[in-house]
DNA sequence: ACCTACGGGACGTCCCGTTTAT
DNA sequence: ATAAACGGGACGTCCCGTAGGT
């Protein structure tokens, strides 16, 4: 690793938290600046504009979440308790960059202009739910759940299930509505597994 | 309403899609005045900062998507059927101010700074999850919901899924997660229905 | 005087200093700001470039510079005198604006490049000398200086001294090359003096 | 003279007008680089910074200066008729080195920061005035200049003189202000020689 | 209600002095 | 000796939020 590729991932990671915080727009490269102690020069050597090294930020951010959020996972055979592993790790695990869930973040922040920022978040929305999907087919296939069950529609509600409550949690400043989501997560599981 | 609460309203008017489009910081006070054909001197007659025209515009915002969410409700009688019609009326009316819930929106935008806003969208969810509970408890003193049901987690269970599908189906452009949400809820009503 | 007025004095009373202590290239706009307090925006209200500013610190160095060295010169009558006087107060009054004679300075510094600041200081040289012309040849008229002293040589030699002496004394940072010239100027002006 | 000699010189006879035109901060490496033709990384083998090549070039500069302000000086024997001979060649010979006097424009230059350059700069004027000042009490002792004289001040006052007027003609454009100090200068030579 | 004045500050470009690798 | 890499930082433009005056 060159000094201008740690100089450069020492940026996005001193960028990252101050994008999830704040948003594209309500931070400054200044902001930036001043977190890594750098000078303009530098850090424009590296990113061409703000919106490239917001994008840089996004794709760190969400890199961590998914490391921390996905964790032990592959270790876990049944699918069901998979999923049930997933969501736990979900409520638990607070983001390990300041501000929250950064696709969250970023899905309501780029929704209006910065096409590249929301098409990252997009995809990391996708990933997540083809993620999802491919353990719930899986555990089809190994007889763990039902077949009725629809792998799309499982993917989305824990999706919407987990951020949803994030949301909440956060504006209420309370894990309760995490907790709360939990437990209905938990029963939708029990629900579809054939056990 | 006078001369001078008309062109007021004129302004909030405008301003509630940008600020719930781009947020705060994302839009210019330049930008609603633009939509408002007024100029910069007259909008600082009736509001004072940028914080107080985007609170403003956030209640209104608040109020104008409560009203459409919750229009008809209180003519329905059982109070499952009650939430039932409630999530229809989520998936199916959009926003009636462009870019969005702006509780999501105002709540992600405004979690770092702008406490004013910050704490408006805390009532704002607040009040909302009273109203569902509300209605809980009701049904279960009416004896159509079960008693084993805890009305805070189903305010909380039924908020996020709204609002996690609908910040999916945003990002993906497509309605599905939103339709799928709308079935795990139902489904859900189903169960803790004593019919 | 209008607030932007007391602004661009106060951005012009803070750069003469700087630019004179540092030169043009040898100081930063940034250095300016610093010194009042303001930012940038500002000050590119009032000064369209460096250079811009850099031309009006120069006139009000100059104006300070000649205002205090002629201070009370209009009082003497007689010709030798009042250049006597004059010599007496340029060797013991230091420059008004920190960092030397700002006619030396900027002839000096913007002698290649900056052709405004160039023209700004041949203006300042050649209306010092023809000051100093004038008082000769009304002192020739008046019958206080001798008939075969040349006007021009006078201002030349004056200067000449007075300035050359001022970087040696700046140089050692002592006063003593000062006071030699004072000495050979107070020579030659009784030489030329009729009585 | 090995080759890094060679290269060396070629860099310092380069830098010498370059610097002396536009002084320290108002010339680039690059600048000087370009007139070499030879690349950063070259010139670094040679000059550790900046501040380094300038001290290189102003040393050259002056001893060029020197050189050309004082050839045939030793050959004449009447210390009047040195002084002299020493104002002619001053007022006669530009300056080798493009860009005016050294010593002046260094003086001037580093006056405020840089405080290696500005000590050479005051070591320039000392060795200058010392060398006049033995000049002229060596013909104390010869007997060719009168008993009364101050070396130090006759010392001062021609590089004042000269100097001075040396700006005043470079701002000017002319010749004029030099002329007028010569004769000045010879008018004082002659006053105190015994002759 | 309009319009202009005002200070603030973000953005991005350019190039500088220096270091390192070749 | 060349050339690329690196961090620093100056410059100037643009526009923002706010205040006054008309």
């Amino acid at each position: 690793m060159t000094k201008g590729e740690v100089t450069m991932q020492k940026i996005i990671a001193a960028a990252a938290p101050i994008f999830n915080q704040r948003g594209f727009a309500g931070c400054s490269i200044q902001d930036v600046l001043d977190a890594t102690g750098l000078e303009k020069g530098c850090l424009y050597r590296y990113f061409a504009s703000k919106e490239e090294l917001a994008a840089a930020a996004f794709k760190y951010s969400l890199a961590e979440v998914v490391k921390v959020r996905t964790e032990g996972l592959e270790e876990i055979e049944n699918s069901v308790e998979k999923l049930r592993y997933f969501v736990g790790r979900f409520v638990e695990t607070p983001s390990p960059i300041k501000g929250g869930c950064p696709l969250m973040n970023t899905a309501i922040d780029a929704d209006d202009g910065n096409p590249e920022l929301r098409e990252l978040a997009r995809k990391g929305v996708e990933a997540w739910k083809a993620r999802i999907e491919k353990i719930v087919k899986s555990g089809m296939e190994r007889g763990e759940i039902r077949k009725e069950v629809k792998p799309r529609r499982i993917a989305n509600s824990m999706i919407a299930m987990l951020e949803g409550s994030l949301m909440i949690s956060r504006t209420e400043g309370t894990r309760k509505a995490m907790k709360d989501a939990q437990v209905m997560l938990e029963r939708m599981l029990d629900e579809m597994s054939t056990r």
